[in-house]
DNA sequence: CAGCAAATTAAATGGACATTCAAAAAAATT
DNA sequence: AATTTTTTTGAATGTCCATTTAATTTGCTG
């Protein structure tokens, strides 16, 4: 007897491309607080930067405030993917591997002025939610953990007395001051400006000589 | 013929202490800030943090995009008084004065939780505001200039080799992002790590042998 | 092609908010 | 005390916005 196999009606479940469509909003989300700024992006504004309606975040995000930190969950993911990946074709030695990676904080794909405006407002505004404070916590962490690992392999092999945690955190924290100077006044701090300020901070503890 | 003189009846104008008033209002949107955020203060918390009636703000300030306006200006005069007389406080060597003026910035009266948030706030809201970006670099451009001035006469002091205008900027990112890190995370950026943090950094650049 | 389900739209709904305003209270002068 | 003005209040107003909803379109399946 042949087995009474439920078939799908209609237009098959995940035959679109849900995730795809959720990306898209993503992206908006990034152009949307980009031109208006973290405090002034509406429902509208993100669904006219997607080329959507206004009623279809419904459909894909319990509602705006999901969507937002959805999308900067994305933003975090793709920092940490970066770092990584700039820290893996540096080499080995742990200095060149800290150049890299705080190098990599001030060229794409790290550094596009959606992703920093972004996480200028994230860093923000983690004050006041916990949610965007466990984003930040969770991307840091081991970030800082993973810097300080560098900066005490660096500084064994060079005879060099340093905090490690402190130099990371001042690494993490000069990077996201630079980032937030960037914002606001970007002829001033530009990103090249911005990236010198990191390879001299590294220069003047790690002195080469 | 005796000169008609027009008395003023009633209750004299200005007896009243209006700008007394004003800055109630000032510190009542720092507290309503550091309670709610700057994405979600209302005239009713500040209202309400001042112990007013919602209309009052209307008698003293023309809406409460100036109300808030003029309590961020208050607080960047603030600062630069702070830092000001820090500096002066520190003595005549440079290097000296470079340390007072950063460690001024994670000690009261200018590193209060109040202060702090809004300074956060103004930093990664300017660039979708030309008030707040005016404000932003009409503080900052003089105290750049300051402290690459005592840069380079630190620097030339001890034969080292820097970039004063570089390093001022580094300095002054380095303190906002240090701000930024203790507004997110306190236990992980606590402000005698983050004062610790600059120390080390000008120790870094000018090493005492 | 017919029928059905998913995707999308655009308008409706309800709430939050800044601002305005008429009235009341307080204060100062005559 | 009476009068005039300032100060303050609290409710009314109108706008903006997130979310909901019914209706429409699109695309699959048989």
């Amino acid at each position: 007897m042949q087995e009474a196999v439920k078939r799908a009606r209609g237009r098959p479940v995940g035959s679109s491309d849900q995730e795809g469509k959720r990306q898209e909003f993503v992206v908006a989300v990034m152009r949307a607080i980009a031109e208006h700024g973290y405090k002034d992006v509406t429902v509208a504004t993100i669904c006219k930067a997607a080329g959507f309606s206004r009623g279809l975040i419904g459909h894909y995000f319990p509602g705006k405030d999901a969507l937002l930190l959805h999308a900067v969950r994305e933003v975090a993911k793709d920092f940490e993917r970066a770092t990584r990946t700039a820290a893996g074709e540096a080499g080995q030695d742990p200095l060149d591997r800290l150049h890299a990676v705080v190098g990599a904080t001030f060229r794409k794909p790290v550094f596009t002025p959606e992703r920093v405006l972004v996480w200028v407002a994230l860093a923000s505004t983690s004050h006041w939610s916990p949610e965007l404070a466990e984003i930040y916590r969770k991307l840091y962490r081991p970030y800082r953990r993973g810097l300080s690992h560098l900066i005490k392999r660096a500084a064994d092999a060079r005879g060099v007395n340093v905090n490690p945690e402190r130099l990371a955190i001042t690494l993490t924290q000069l990077v996201e001051g630079l980032w937030s100077g960037w914002a606001a006044d970007p002829k001033t701090v530009s990103a090249r400006e911005a990236e010198a300020a990191c390879h001299d901070l590294l220069d003047a503890f790690f002195p080469s000589r």
